[in-house]
DNA sequence: CGGCCGGTTGAATCTCTTCAACGTCCGTGG
DNA sequence: CCACGGACGTTGAAGAGATTCAACCGGCCG
């Protein structure tokens, strides 16, 4: 966080966000950054905002620097699918394609710094070093979707639920560490957005929270609030 | 296929190659071609062979030229979900890191083109095209997994049967055309591991399959040999 | 206050799984 | 040569797990 200390040539903006030397703004030099900053610009979204709409024209992309995104797919009908979340610092954008092939919405109050597809790509084209952050994030979120389908095909719904707390435990706060035993986070989604994401129902995904919580594996508080006391537990159901 | 008629540069192997002019080896000048195919070399691998092993050490990487090779994952319990099928001329192997997060197993007879990791770590300093065509193929992947995350998630079983059948309908012959509404082909996998992509079991598999067969969607000789008179008959019931 | 959204719980239903039997094909070995 | 065993596939009957439908609760906003 303090490389840019004595750099006054990093912006402003840039030097007080989380994500500098995270993501791609991490492949930056101060000198890109001030070029990408007179680009972008810092917003915020309420919970269910779009950022992206499923095969819509988009001309930005965006980093995420506070909150959850949630991306999903959907069937003609109306069946939902969530086939990802996104956390700070992700980048949130189909390189190179106009079109989005998923919808991301807000899951929790989210801020992100937004700029114009143009910009970044004609970075690109100077610094091998970007694209090479972007094939990183999209083989992360490629391995990602690929352990998500294992949990979809072949997980039972208390298996499938206690997958779930655990990638939020693990994920909703950049700072913990891999090492500790408890977790205490705030769901960033509802129970409806929890079985699109689990491909079940809101009524299953109820019935096995509260399974999980009459066997003292998570406390809830606030229908929101969960309180895991022992990580080891938990991943014991995970099957 | 003919781009390098005039060119003697161009390794012999690579000329006759069908994906010469596809996946990564489309980003090579044939300077580029006579480097890597010093260190290439192709090998055929039977049905069931593995080219990758899930979290094992790996060094070397691969083109499929012929075949259908699978990708799996498994829990620690034995169940087994697939996570993807890849066809020729896709790129086999996670680029920058020594383990695959995958097994890859070969489906049909598989014919590949193998080199070692560093030859095209190399080759990637120098060449930013290459780079381009990795993400864009791990682009494709991603949106490959995010798609049949909807099929695992929320799809029937039948929906699922016949996405599968559609899947492999319109992947399996690389020349067929988009337009064309009947198609024919081997089914490149088992019973088993057909519901082990689906996220069901063989039992399931077999019936729904019996009853596309009744209600005439298909016909199957062989129990390998599928006959799709009406694509859009069958994309009807992917749900 | 009333209505709506998000969440929980119960009972009935249904889809898919499980368990079991059986058929075919094919390579091996007596 | 044919009998045997194993891999692969299909079919039937019984069972379990998740869904569906319905009622209900608490909080919030107009």
């Amino acid at each position: 966080m303090s490389k840019d200390i004595h750099n006054s040539n990093v912006p402003r903006v840039c030097a007080a966000c989380e994500a500098r030397h995270r993501g791609i703004c991490g492949a930056m030099t101060p000198d890109e950054l001030v070029a990408m900053s007179k680009h972008s610009r810092q917003s915020r979204f309420a919970p269910g905002e779009a950022l992206l709409a499923e095969s819509a024209e988009s001309t930005t992309y965006a980093n995420i620097m506070r909150g959850v995104v949630k991306l999903s797919k959907m069937l003609s009908d109306g069946r939902q699918q969530l086939v990802g979340l996104q956390f700070a610092p992700d980048f949130l954008g189909r390189p190179f394609a106009s079109e989005s092939p998923v919808t991301a919405e807000a899951a929790s109050t989210v801020e992100a710094c937004r700029f114009p597809r143009a910009a970044l790509e004609n970075l690109i084209l100077h610094n091998p070093d970007l694209e090479r952050r972007l094939l990183e994030q999209t083989l992360k979120e490629l391995d990602e979707a690929r352990d998500w389908m294992v949990t979809l095909g072949r997980k039972t719904a208390s298996e499938k639920v206690a997958s779930f707390l655990f990638l939020i435990a693990t994920h909703i706060d950049p700072l913990r560490s891999a090492t500790m035993h408890k977790a205490a986070f705030d769901l960033p989604l509802t129970r409806s957005d929890i079985a699109d994401f689990l491909g079940l129902t809101v009524e299953t995904v109820s019935r096995q929270l509260t399974r999980l919580r009459t066997d003292n594996i998570i406390e809830i508080t606030n229908n929101r609030h969960v309180v895991v006391p022992d990580l080891d537990a938990l991943s014991d159901r995970m099957g």
